[in-house]
DNA sequence: ATAAATGTTAAGAA
DNA sequence: CTTCTTAACATTTA
């Protein structure tokens, strides 16, 4: 559920609920919900894997997290809803998600031009962020959503197979047209991956995530917890190329 | 059935 | 004061 395609397609799908006025509220979620009650929903966005109900006067952020799910004008009957709103136009039921209000005007929390499904993603912004930071391994770049939100473990290992370069790669050794292809891909693979998934064919799609054998190469794939992070790298040493300045651990 | 997974955060350790 | 490690959270699928 977590990347920000999926966000983008949840925002979709929940349109219709927009200028809503929130009539009914219950929910296992901690926060306080009669805040809620009597709230219209003045705009649904989203921002990486943040999904952001905007009210008049604060906002809801909407994290799922690794397991998180919902469901619109519908309930699921095996589940109470971490938080649901009702109204006269439908009713948004979140599940196993992380909920937080947010007091100030979205526009002043967020960078628009930092989330890779935005209107506003601007590449020249995240390649310089890149180039800040040259000893960041390529894997750990992907997720860092400061530079690239809303790329999730998926994209990554994707991205990194299509630009062909190794996941344990440094920035400061890709050479330039690498280093921009990673920015270039990341936004490009996003859109193919909400296009794949709205069309319920996402996973037949994938190259290297949780494959074996390398498409290219007929190679078996690499399979390692890499980076800071310790996310699922997929990756194959044959025709991703390490790029390393000298001393750094390969593998 | 046990583990692992599209993820983040907080707390404690180094 | 960082920076790193670990645990916690919670659900579905292999």
């Amino acid at each position: 559920m977590p990347e920000g395609p999926s966000i983008v397609i949840l925002r979709e799908e929940a349109a219709h609920l927009t200028g809503m006025r929130i009539a009914d509220v219950s929910g296992n979620t901690r926060l306080d919900k009669a805040r809620l009650k009597g709230q219209t929903m003045v705009a649904l966005r989203s921002w990486g894997k943040h999904f952001l109900i905007e009210f008049r006067s604060f906002s809801l952020r909407v994290h799922f997290l690794l397991f998180g799910s919902y469901r619109i004008d519908e309930r699921r009957a095996d589940a109470v809803p971490r938080l649901s709103l009702g109204g006269a136009r439908g009713e948004l039921n979140l599940y196993a998600c992380s909920l937080r209000f947010i007091e100030e005007p979205l526009d002043t929390v967020y960078d628009w031009r930092t989330d890779v499904m935005s209107d506003h993603w601007s590449p020249a912004r995240a390649r310089k962020k890149l180039i800040e930071r040259p000893q960041l391994l390529a894997c750990d770049a992907l997720l860092d959503q400061d530079v690239f939100a809303g790329v999730g473990n998926i994209i990554k290992n994707e991205v990194l197979f299509r630009i062909r370069v190794h996941p344990l790669s440094t920035l400061g050794a890709l050479p330039t047209a690498q280093r921009n292809a990673l920015v270039r891909e990341a936004r490009k693979y996003a859109f193919e991956f909400l296009a794949w998934k709205k069309a319920y064919v996402l996973k037949k799609h994938w190259l290297v995530h949780t494959r074996r054998i390398c498409p290219r190469c007929d190679v078996p794939l690499h399979k390692g917890k890499l980076g800071r992070t310790r996310r699922r790298s997929f990756y194959c040493t044959q025709c991703q190329v390490l790029y390393a300045d000298n001393d750094t651990a390969v593998r």
